[in-house]
DNA sequence: AGGTCATTTGAAACCGGTTTCATGCTTTGA
DNA sequence: TCAAAGCATGAAACCGGTTTCAAATGACCT
């Protein structure tokens, strides 16, 4: 009852009678895993390839109790700062002979215990997280399946979960800095959705702590026009703020986009800053200024530490990537009023 | 020798013996292949938990044949207009209950066929590819492992590879025809590398024909900051042109926010038009006019398509979705020299 | 009561690989 | 020269599921 008429896959047993060996003979060459006399090995060889044998990685996961794939739970594709990340963490895992499932979670704790049952159930030997926070059910899960479990995006040593990643508050603590040095008082802050999102969390208690400047947080969209709408109301819940901090660069790009439409020109009226470095940002006039997230390295170090983990060579450690201020045109001391 | 002390799994052996029953039952609960007396299915069920029982994907899929993995062999996913398809792909692909494995190729045939050869030995049922053009040795390895293939981002139903996207030079034409109907005839056309992207060059082929406009073609990387030298030489080059085809969308909001550096205005000095709509398109002032493909769309032909087939519902039909022009403010029709 | 038929069920074979273990052959060393 | 050690090899067990097949049970009918 084969839904495609499967035609008899080639297998070992078919391979050894051919080449006049046992299959154990055949298994051996197919991984280098012990001495084959050089006659018999070519034989098998040969018969390899007359036959266009292939060997199913199913049948080798069963015995070997490695399916050689891992899992990424990612937000959103659509953000080009995980796109980004994903497209490093991809190659980097193939160097390593791992193979990566994604699957999107839409910022929503359901569906992310839902799609990490999925990938449980699909064999999965390890696992990348945004983050620290989830679901009671995501942590019983992955215990329960005792999957490796590496947080990215995120850099707290302290954490049950190995994290890879940035300091969120840090990150967004020098974007303040920066804005306090040139002289702002009067700081406005554009986040994104702030609901199961421990990275926006932590920007936010970053922004807020080691200095006494007092800021207005508005959240907004993680969508270039959205934005436009939320500045304004900012602005005019703030009349006299002299800088605008964005927690992404899409909503840092978004203002500069806006600000014309509103009369206002960067950084003479508003400076604007913001946190990611995606490509674009440097030209978006005036060049938008930001704390630069290094996730190329990021997602380099998290595929190494997840591969050495599932490889049995210990659990991974936590490693940083650290954010670096970015200066461009897009801020300035503020004018004098 | 096993590198996590694996804690020897439980079975459906287990399974069976803690209640009671053969594993034969175990396996028909499992999937509910057949019926089983309710107090036994209940006490598999119990047994199934206490022990906290997790069937192995590999084993399973040595009996079935099926992995229920497909893959995707993506240029690259730093480009947004790929990161949301694959968002799209995913979730689709999920309720099909099939899991998408990714791969990037960085638009190199030769990367193409060592990723596409770990997809195979990974046991993939399916493959989604870029385009209808790919090296010999990657038709050879699919064809030998019998891979059903649906090519994406490309529409041609005579193709020998079912497609499941749009039609490029119809995409390109209606970006012409938009500036042709404007009055423009001195037009240029920047688009993205040539080399091994049969989409640019169907663009290529549908923006020159139909029309006995001359245009000029220039090659940029597709980087926001490239874009911008590229445009000036263009028109230093070409110091009439009146309009600018950009075949991507990265392309043309590069193109918009160099031009003022340039002293130029869009679109009284330049008329500027795109393809493809990205998120941040609209907000570009002064509102990039573009040809929006529907990739949303595409995603869920492209997994519905593909599900299908290996389902066994027969091989993928070519499926088209339609471009669609979206005027803004960024041309019109060009100034009296 | 006896025969037919449908429904549950378990023993055993099977899927396609890997791994163990005993065997026979070749070296090496005293 | 003969025992001890080393090496290549194949038979068979094994990995963890699914599927076949025949037996057992019970319902239905005349």
């Amino acid at each position: 009852m084969n839904q495609r008429s499967r035609p008899k896959k080639t297998t070992v047993r078919d391979v050894a009678e051919a080449a006049g060996v046992s299959v154990a003979t055949v298994s051996r060459v197919l991984n280098d895993s012990a001495q084959v006399a050089p006659d018999k090995k070519s034989r098998v060889l040969d018969a390899i390839d007359t036959l266009r044998f292939t060997p199913s990685a199913a049948a080798r996961a069963v015995n070997t109790g490695r399916s050689r794939i891992v899992g990424a739970l990612i937000p959103t594709l659509e953000h080009a700062i995980f796109a980004r990340f994903l497209n490093v963490l991809e190659e980097r895992l193939n160097q390593h002979e791992l193979s990566l499932v994604v699957a999107a979670t839409r910022g929503d704790p359901d569906v992310e215990v839902a799609r990490a049952r999925a990938l449980a159930n699909l064999g999965i030997e390890g696992l990348f997280v945004s983050g620290v926070t989830h679901d009671p059910a995501f942590f019983e899960l992955v215990q329960r399946r005792d999957i490796p479990v590496l947080a990215t995006s995120y850099f707290d040593p302290s954490n049950a979960l190995p994290t890879v990643g940035y300091d969120n508050a840090k990150a967004a603590r020098m974007a303040m800095d920066h804005l306090i040095e040139l002289g702002h008082k009067d700081i406005i802050i554009l986040h994104g959705p702030v609901a199961n999102n421990d990275r926006t969390a932590e920007r936010l208690k970053g922004a807020k702590s080691g200095s006494d400047i007092s800021v207005r947080t508005f959240e907004s969209p993680l969508d270039f026009t959205a934005v436009g709408s939320v500045l304004e109301n900012a602005l005019a819940v703030c009349p006299n703020a002299t800088a605008a901090l964005c927690f992404s660069d899409v909503l840092a790009q978004g203002a500069l986009l806006h600000m014309p439409s509103l009369g206002l020109a960067a950084p003479s009226d508003l400076s604007v800053i913001g946190i990611d470095d995606l490509p674009g940002s440097a030209s978006v006039p005036p060049g938008l200024t930001t704390v630069h997230l290094p996730v190329g390295q990021m997602g380099e170090h998290a595929a190494d530490q997840l591969a050495g983990w599932v490889e049995g060579r210990g659990p991974a450690k936590p490693f940083e990537v650290k954010p670096r201020l970015i200066v461009r045109g897009s801020t300035a001391a503020p004018r004098k009023k």
